[in-house]
Formats: C-alpha cells, structure tokens, sequence
RNA sequence: GCGGGCGUGGUGAAAUUGGUAAACACGCUGGCUUUAGGUGCCAGUGCUCGAAAGAGCUUGGGGGUUCAAGUCCCUCCGCCCGCACCA
C-alpha cells in the first residue's frame, strides 16, 4: 500500500482501537485491572463549559495535557486521565431567555459536540470516570458538600451587598460585571442588599497564604496573583472615641501603621458607615451629610474608583479623641473610605499618607509631621509631606527620637494595656458568595419553615432536584421562586409546610471538587469513597488558562483543606503542580465572534487532521506563553508529519526489522546518534517543564537527517538498520503530540503498540562522539572552527589552535597575554 | 502607585544556564521534478561593505564585571498581565 499521508485513516482506525479496547482506563486500587506495582500519576485539565462547539484554546489544553498524560505513562506512572463538564451556568441560561430553548437541551448537544471532537483529536482520555456537574448524580453530591460545610458553620447566610443590574432585574456574579457595568446589557451595576449564601473562606486565608509552600510548581505570578487577592495586611486595631453630650461611641479603625498615630489630624467614616445616621441625627450637619451620602450612593462602583478622583467629604460637627495623646479631631464623611475593607473607617495621616494629605489640603486640614525624613518625588508640601517612608518619630510625646519600626511593638502594646487597641490582620479576601438568583445550578437545599427557620434538606432526601420550567426570565428572584409546586415543601424537622431555597449555587462550587469526584465518578453512596482520594490525591499536573489563577484556583483549593477538615481527605492542596498555558490569539488580538477572528479546530482537524492541529498548538512556542496562530504555520507542521509518513513507507519498504550491528560507523552512526540525541532532548523538554516546541524541533531535525542521508544507507544492512531506528524513534517521540501517526508508524515499522512501550532511552555512548568542533578565538572574536579529538589534552588543542592560519593571521607579531582553554569546547587566545 | 512577566532576524522562536547568537519552522530567492499550477526534493537566506576570499557590525538604549555577556550587575526606555482611594 503507498499514497500520500492520509489522516483521516489513520485516525479513525486508531480511534476505534482505544475506544473499543478501552485502551486508557484505569481501574482504582483494590478493583481488578488496577496496577499497584507502578507509581500513579494523576494529569488534569481544567474541564470545559461546554457552551457551542470547542475553541481553540480548548485544543491546545487538552493537546498539552494529552501530550504529559502519554509521557508519564510511558514512564512507567499508572496515569488517571478523566474529563468532564462544567455543565451549569450562565450563557445556557441567558441563551434561554433570548430563544426559549431549554438550558439542558443546548448544554447536552454542546457536551455531545465536546465527546465528539475530543474522540475525534485523539485524546487518551478515561471515559468511564466521565461526568457532568448539571446531572442529579453529580449535583446530589455539591448540595451534600454545601450542608457539610453547613453543619460546620462554613456555610452562613447573611444580608450583604451584592451587584445588581437594574435592567435585567437580577444579581450578577462577579464575573458578569466588566468594568461596572452588566456583561449582557451594558447597564451600570448598583448595589443591593440581599440575603445571600457565603461559604467562610476567609477563615481559611492564611493557611491558603502559608501552604503555598506545600506545592511543588506553581507558576509565580499565579501564586503572586493569589497573594494580592487574599491581601493580608498586618497592623493595629485602635480605638477612637467619640463623646460628645448625646452620643457616646467607640469607633475602631484598622492601621498599618500605629506608628504614626500621633499624626492623626481628622477621622474619617464611609458613606455606608452604619453609625452616620446617629452620629448626624438633628445636627446641623445632617442634611449635607445625608445629600452626600445620597449622591454617592447613586454613583457606580466605576466613578467611585476612577483614577485621579478627587477627594470628596462633608464635615460631620463632631470629633472623636486620639488615643495616645487624647487630641480632639474632627470627623468626616468621605468616598475615599470604603465599607468593605477594614472596620469602615479610617484614621487620617495627613503627614504621612498621600490621600488623607490630599484631602487635608482640599479641606485645609492640618499636616502633621511626626516621623524624620521627606520624599521629594511626592510632589506635597516645602517639608517633603506626605513621607510615607522611615526614620526618628517626633511630636509623638515619650517616642521621639525613636525609629519608627522599633518603636511599632512598643505603641501596640501600649494600646493594648490601656484597653484602646491591639495587634490586628486584615484581609482584603471577602467571604464566597455562593448564592445565585438563577436557575441553571445546583439548587441550595436548605428550606424555610415558619417554626424551624432554616432547616438542612436530610442526606437522603438529596439531591433536591432542579424542576423543569418554562420561563427563565429573571424577575428579581431565581425564575426557581415562580416554580410553585417545588417551592411550596414539607419540614424535614417537624412536618409543616416550608418553602425551599430558591437560589442555585454559583457554579465555582461545582468546578471545585470534580477532581475529587472523578476518582470515584459512579458511586452512588458517597461522594468518594476516602481510600480513591487517598490513592490519587493530589493532581500531580493540572493544565489551564491563567484565566482561572484566581477564582476557580482559589475555591477548589479552600475547598479542599475545608473537605479535609472534615475528614474527607488526606491531602491540603489539590494541585501539586499547576501549568497555565497561554493564549492563543489571532492577527494580534484575543478571539471573539464579534470580531470574527475565531479559529475553529474542526475545520483544521477536518482539513489536516487532528494530528497537525495537536502538534502545530504545542510547536507555536513555549506552551505556557500565547502565540498568534498562523495558517502557515500549521501547513508547516503538516507538511513535516508528512514528511515522516512518508519516509515510514519507503523505509517499510526498502529495509527489514532488525537492529543495528554493535560496530556501526560512518553515517549509519551519525544518523543513529542523531536518533539518541532526539531522545535525549525531547526527554529533557518534557522533564524540563513542558518544552514542546523544541522537543518537536528535534524531531523535525532526525526526520531532516533521516531524509539527508537515507540513500546513501539503504544498501549496507546496518545503514537501512539505522534508518529503520530513526524513523520508528521520531514516531516515538512524536507520538504525545501526534498519536495516531506515532502509532501507525511505530506498528509498521517495529510490529509493536507504541504506547505500550516504555519512553526511549538515549544510550550515552551515542551522545558523545569522538571529534567536537573547537572553537578558535582571538580576543574572544570567533576565527576559525577546527575539528578536534574529543580527548584531546589542552596542551593539544593550544596546539591546534595556532596551527589554524585563520588564527596566527590575526596573532601576527602581537604579545600573547593570555590562553584560556576550555576542554572540548574552546580556545580563546588573548593578544595585545 | 504596588506586584509579576517580557524585549533576539521579515515572522513564530532557539541558545546545553557565562563559551559558535539566530537551532527548528514560517516567509522569501534560486534549482530540479512535473504537460502546467500546486505538491515534492535540493540549495541559499541576520545586517553592512565586497565579484569573491574576507572584514566589520548585531540580542530595546547606555554603562560595568569578565579572557569571554542574549545570559551576571547598575541605569534608562518600551510593551504585556494582575491588583488598586485596601488605610
């Protein structure tokens, strides 16, 4: 049989032979079929929202992944490789509200076309663990997590401000708000104050900070980006007192820097500062106060945080006493002190702190210095304020003349014996808010009843499952609260007539824990059983978008040490190693519909095969960085496993199996060298975090040789031995990226299933060769390259060296100063 | 402002971690094959000067360390990402 290289052959006979042999499942410990002799590895990619037909981004992914899966396992890891979907969200819901369509109908045949294309790209993927977060069989199990964290008080219901788009009528999650506004309808977002589901994640925040060194290989700047976003701040609760004839009311302030309170020259409170209306109540102050608060009320969470906002504030007629000095200092009402962050209210430095220097100046507040020293790049006042750096306090009574820093302790625990403070640590990290006035999500199974309260649905009552319904339109409340026969329940506690939950769980709760669900993906009593978590547990490589280096990251990894809190696993972390791919963009700028710049991988598997489209995504660059893709550049790559099928054939055709005699020489080496040092250095990109583009490049490479020096090979049996190697050696280590043709090539040549071999290893004594390429220099100018025995003393290449006549015309009659030889690589001779 | 990343040919990139800068691929040029186009195969291709041999220059700019710097140090410039009135 000859022809051109035909992938769609090739590709379904192969996709055939896994499916029906069920080739990359993989049984747990104790199950027959499960290899306890060999060490497991568990690689995962993040699953997909399956909404339309899968990106290219999803190609890439899964080809990376795909490519680590193939490696470990044949290096000899037992490798657990599942796939699921993300299958609740948003985008099905507001598809349904635009055509009617049920969220399920569209979410199943996008999950279908997924199936489909990740059979058709040739993904070794373990079918028997699939799963589906939008099925009652997965679903039961997030509603069984959320009351575990219930009964543990991680799981709290509280009003809180939430994100609310007046036009749809609905809260929006926080990843539905851009830039202030409403992702859909392009609404300014207001707040609202609602009954909302949090789980306590903010208990958790310094062991998600401090077990960041638990992990193995994380990328930095997604350990950095989590770090930022749990901001733990260290400093000091103080406690400012106002007590003025008809109030009396502590107010305590968070500071990261008790150091400079004797500079504190006015008080500041948040407009949503719960103690305003009593603090302004009947005072002349009242109406300015309540108009400001009104007003920025009104304004969007965008204008409030512009950039170069000026500093804005009402005076509220009242003063609260320092602490340390017993200084009165007027209070005021101002934007610039957020509700969220803190206790609400702020102590101002004007001395010391660029914005309360601002507002001090718009107010003519007073400045006061009281640490040493000035910035100049600032831009405040003749005296170098605000300086927000070091030095010796002054104006700070008994402190002066000490340095800030050592003097810090001394003041806490000074405010600490007078019962005016202590030592404090704030987060910037919020609770997680779970809760979610939609319909397309697990459904929070908790229900009201007029005599219990909120009542935890029983275990075996779950899952408490979503009802069909007709109308999705958001009204204020989940379109669940309209689903009359659901709502309206029994008391599981005592019999009377409840209401359940209306709200539906945001869907980072689902995506964090299907890892763990995965190992056990068909139980039907428990979410798993422990012993499969215990087995598997950690995911040894995940592979995703740095999209998700927070959120998704975050959540499934408090969730994970809240689970093994309770005793349902053995592990802290869920990701030891975490690899985050990059974007793939086109003509310069990310994908998207309305740009019509979208790649669509079925049409490139379609015309070049899956093979090509997996190993043009892993040869664009270094997977971890973006890459522009180009239709050329894929071309390319098909045009070199082409290049390799081709050469299979003629080789099949031209030479026999056997190996190489022990003393080959002359090219037949050369080519066989090559083939070893392929393996070599695709052993080491793998090993070395993943560098396909050169791992592929060196396959490229033995293929070009292969090509160079084949016809001279053929007629002498060890020189079409070597052929035949390197030929079968370059499907080998093609084959992660490229398995079909990996495999196909591989069983034509060696009779064999590739994956069924162990990953070649390189023999060292082809690495080395016996002549290198010495390199001449004079005054490290590079001048001439001279072939030199690979043992040669450095009395012997100095030698060499200076017989070349490139390097003595540039020697001359000049002064040798210095000779430095650098065995087997260089010479480099120093003259003046 | 804070934190992280990056800057190399016409393009995507590589460089064994201080020792041949530009592997591999795209693109381009030429040759061969082909009835022709495409495909395929072979060769060339950093820049400047030169017919060539060769010489000089070159990793964002400037400076430094070193026999030797894309790589280390200082400094400036530019781009990308994350967070941000966070007290």
């Amino acid at each position: 049989m000859s022809g051109g290289y035909d992938p769609k052959t090739i590709e379904s006979k192969w996709q055939r032979v896994w499916a029906e042999e069920k080739t990359w499942e993989v049984a747990n410990p104790g199950q027959p079929g499960c290899d306890d002799s060999k060490p497991k590895s568990y690689v995962l990619e993040m699953l997909p929202y399956p909404s339309g037909e899968p990106h290219v981004g999803h190609l890439k992914c899964y080809a990376v992944g795909d490519a680590i899966a193939h490696f470990r396992r044949r290096q000899g890891f037992e490798v657990i490789h599942p796939m699921g979907y993300d299958s609740f969200g948003l985008p099905a819901e507001n598809n349904a509200i635009k055509t009617g369509e049920s969220p399920r109908a569209a979410t199943e045949r996008s999950i279908a076309s997924f199936q489909r294309q990740f059979r058709e790209w040739g993904i070794s993927i373990d079918w028997s663990r699939e799963l589906a977060t939008h099925t009652p069989e997965y679903y039961r199990w997030t509603q069984w997590i959320f009351l575990q964290l219930y009964e543990r008080g991680l799981a709290y219901r509280t009003e809180a401000p939430v994100q609310w788009c007046p036009k749809d009528a609905t809260v929006l999650a926080n990843e539905q708000v851009v830039d202030g506004r409403c992702e859909r309808c392009g609404t300014e977002v207001v707040r609202k104050n609602l009954e909302q589901w949090f789980f306590k994640i903010t208990d958790y925040a310094d062991r998600l900070l401090a077990d960041f060194d638990r992990l193995e290989s994380w990328p930095e700047h997604v350990i950095t980006m989590q770090r930022n976003w749990i901001g733990r701040s260290e400093g000091a609760q103080v406690v400012f007192r106002c007590q003025e004839s008809e109030v009396d009311l502590d107010f305590p302030v968070f500071t990261t820097r008790p150091d400079t309170l004797f500079g504190a020259t006015f008080f500041v409170l948040a407009p949503e500062h719960p103690e305003l209306e009593r603090l302004v109540a009947g005072t002349p102050a009242e109406e300015a106060v309540r108009e400001y608060v009104n007003r920025v009320g009104r304004e969007s969470a965008e204008e409030r945080g512009a950039e170069d906002r000026e500093k804005t504030g009402v005076p509220l007629g009242r003063s609260v006493v320092n602490p340390v000095n017993g200084e009165e200092i007027p209070m005021f009402v101002a934007d610039y002190v957020l509700m969220e962050y803190g206790t609400g209210a702020i102590m101002a430095v004007p001395g010391h702190d660029s914005r309360d220097y601002e507002f001090a100046q718009k107010f003519g507040l007073p400045v006061k210095r009281v640490i040493e020293g000035s910035d100049e790049e600032a831009g405040g006042n003749a005296e170098g304020l605000p300086y927000p750096g070091d030095g010796p306090m002054v104006n700070s009574g008994r402190f002066d003349g000490r340095g800030n820093r050592e003097a810090y302790a001394e003041i806490v625990e000074w405010l600490k014996s007078e019962g005016r403070g202590e030592a404090s640590v704030n987060y910037r990290l919020r609770d997680w808010l779970v809760s979610r006035q939609r319909y397309w999500g697990a459904p929070i199974p908790i229900v009201y009843c007029e005599q219990c309260g909120a009542v935890p649905v029983p275990d075996e009552q779950l899952p408490v499952e979503l009802p069909e319904i007709e109308d999705y339109a958001p009204r204020g409340k989940s379109p669940l609260a309209a689903a009359e026969d659901w709502v309206a329940t029994e008391c599981p506690k005592c019999g009377g007539s409840a209401r359940r939950e209306t709200d539906t769980m945001d869907t980072f709760v689902d995506s964090s824990w299907y890892f763990i669900r995965y190992l056990d993906s068909k139980n039907r009593e428990a979410a798993w059983e422990r012993s499969a978590a215990a087995h598997w547990l950690p995911v040894d490589q995940y592979i995703g978008g740095v999209e998700h280096a927070i959120l998704h990251l975050m959540y499934a990894r408090f969730l994970t040490k809240a689970l093994a809190d309770l005793g349902h696993l053995e592990v802290q972390e869920p990701f030891a190693n975490l690899f985050a791919q990059g974007m793939i963009t086109r003509d310069g700028a990310k994908m998207s519909k309305s740009k019509g710049n979208t790649v669509s991988p079925g049409e490139y598997v379609e015309r070049y095969g899956a093979d090509t489209a997996r190993t043009y995504v892993c040869f664009m660059g270094p997977p971890e960085r973006g890459g522009d893709w180009s239709d050329e550049g894929v071309e390319g790559v098909n045009r070199f496993l082409s290049r390799l099928w081709r050469l299979c054939e003629e080789v099949e055709e031209r030479t026999i199996a056997g190996e190489p005699g022990a003393a080959i020489a002359g090219s037949a080496r050369d080519l066989l060298a090559k083939a070893h040092w392929a393996i070599d250095k695709s052993t080491r990109d793998f090993q070395r975090g993943f560098q396909f583009n050169t791992a592929i490049s060196a396959v490229m490479e033995l293929v070009n040789d292969a090509y160079r020096l084949k016809d001279g090979l053929y007629g002498d049996p060890d020189g079409a031995a070597a052929v035949r190697f390197a030929t079968a050696t370059a499907a080998s280590l093609i084959f992660p990226f490229a398995p079909h043709l990996g495999g196909e090539v591989f069983e034509r040549l060696r009779g064999e299933r590739v994956w069924e071999q162990p990953w070649p290893e390189a023999d060292p004594a082809l690495l080395v060769s016996d002549t290198v390429t010495l390199i001449v220099q004079v005054n490290g100018k590079l001048r001439d390259r001279i072939e030199a025995p690979a043992e040669a003393s450095q009395e012997r290449l100095l030698e060499l060296a200076r017989a070349s006549e490139k390097v003595s015309a540039h020697l001359d009659d000049k002064e040798v100063v210095k000779e430095i030889v650098v065995p087997g690589k260089l010479v480099n001779v120093v003259v003046r």
